[in-house]
DNA sequence: CCCTTAATAGTCAGTACGACTATAAAGAGA
DNA sequence: TCTCTTTATAGTCGTACTGACTATTAAGGG
């Protein structure tokens, strides 16, 4: 068959976007609250259609300044996390959905544009059912950010530009949902070259109490060597 | 805006892939010469368009057996790689691509099949410049499969049922573009719970010379623990 | 002034790793 | 047949990394 001569159905394709951040030391995800059948009245990842003078991405991004209100969405993470095109994903119509991770330092209200949906930071356990196939969506954005966290510097995507190892690590736990020993962590942190940098001089008062922490900023490394593992999942013989 | 009253208009969605083994040593790629135009006469990913009754991953898996011409493509591991949607990728029309990467054991002679296109195994070294945005693509899987070796079984796709540990050296050796030591590699893979398992008392003899290796087959393990990182890129003080 | 809290420093044994050396089992060629 | 070459496999050794701890420092609260 002739490669070029394939009928092609017209598609719809939409960038959806899970949106994370930590708030109260809980991992939070950005949800809409459906205005329309199908699925009227449920929570959903925000997202819609690509134009046609756009990429993915750019939709992905125009779709994360409108959500969140954000003015300047420029320097935040975002990352394309994988495609889902069953054909009977939205019973209106054939819509291939590109799905976006985005990580959030500072949570902030959502829904500051003019944006008649409702978008809210609904805690990452509490979230779903979700509409369409945005459960399974946003459990693959998880296990990636998950899966990131050992091998690249990604966590300080969920911090302010200045961040104590405290917070940090606070972004390892929450993420992976465990206990991490704070001098291993921090003994790791700063063996691993290019992950954080130290600001000279400078401390926080992390909650008030407590010794003043000292503030780093994400290092330039792409790649964690050697990577921060989590500690072992099952009962592995380590 | 309302999520669902966007204007969407209609994309062509194809399905291409990477498909990658290891003839002689050297990490290959199949590639279809191009018989249209745009890009007539040059070399491509195969690929197609999604039919309206399948997903991406349906109509991959059909375009590898196509362009194999295998009969039996359901235990290959073909796993999606990233989706490509700049505006301005095909001159023709509006397509968004889904990438696939494929990673075949034993490299058969490419279109058995009935399809008329020239399909041939090259060297990844000497692939492209490819039609329109496949050489950025194929660097995607390359680096993509790369990464995915140290710290999944991935290599066990590029093998036979049975192996040996020499032949599973070689495809990290093969794709990483670095010499292993073999006895420390060895270890690793052995040391590693659920990578390979040995088959009890078999032999195989590797070129002829030398003594007979032991085989192995592929494990259960989803992710390798502890991972078999690469030798140091860069001068870090490792 | 203690007590609590949180950050940071340091210790110690087990494990993993890279660089080696040594041995075993096959075929090739003299 | 006897070596030489080739490949697989076994083992050694010093360093680096890891997890589980203990100790100290510096803040605020009662």
């Amino acid at each position: 068959m002739e490669y070029d001569k394939y009928a092609h159905e017209p598609f719809a394709v939409t960038a959806d976007l899970a949106v994370l951040t930590i708030r109260d030391g809980t991992l939070h995800v950005l949800l809409v609250e459906r205005g329309q059948e199908p699925y009227k009245g449920h929570w959903a990842l925000p997202g819609g259609f690509v134009q046609p003078d756009e990429s993915a991405e750019t939709a992905a991004r125009r779709e994360l300044a409108e959500e969140t209100g954000l003015s300047d969405v420029s320097g935040l993470h975002l990352e394309q996390l994988r495609t889902y095109s069953e054909p009977d994903r939205d019973p209106r119509m054939r819509v291939v959905t590109v799905a976006f991770t985005a990580l959030l330092p500072h949570p902030p209200e959502p829904n500051g544009g003019s944006d008649a949906a409702q978008a809210r930071w609904v805690p990452y356990d509490t979230a779903g059912p979700l509409a369409f196939d945005h459960d399974r969506i946003l459990a693959d954005a998880h296990d990636r950010v998950g899966a990131k966290l050992e091998y690249t510097g990604l966590a300080t995507a969920f911090c302010p530009p200045e961040f104590t190892l405290g917070e940090l690590q606070q972004v390892y736990e929450t993420v992976w949902g465990t206990a991490l020993d704070r001098p291993n962590f921090r003994r790791k942190v700063l063996a691993t070259p290019g992950f954080v940098e130290a600001v000279p001089g400078a401390a926080r008062l992390t909650g008030g109490r407590g010794k003043p922490a000292a503030l780093y900023r994400a290092g330039t490394a792409a790649t964690l060597h050697p990577p921060l593992l989590r500690p072992t999942p099952e009962g592995r013989p380590a």
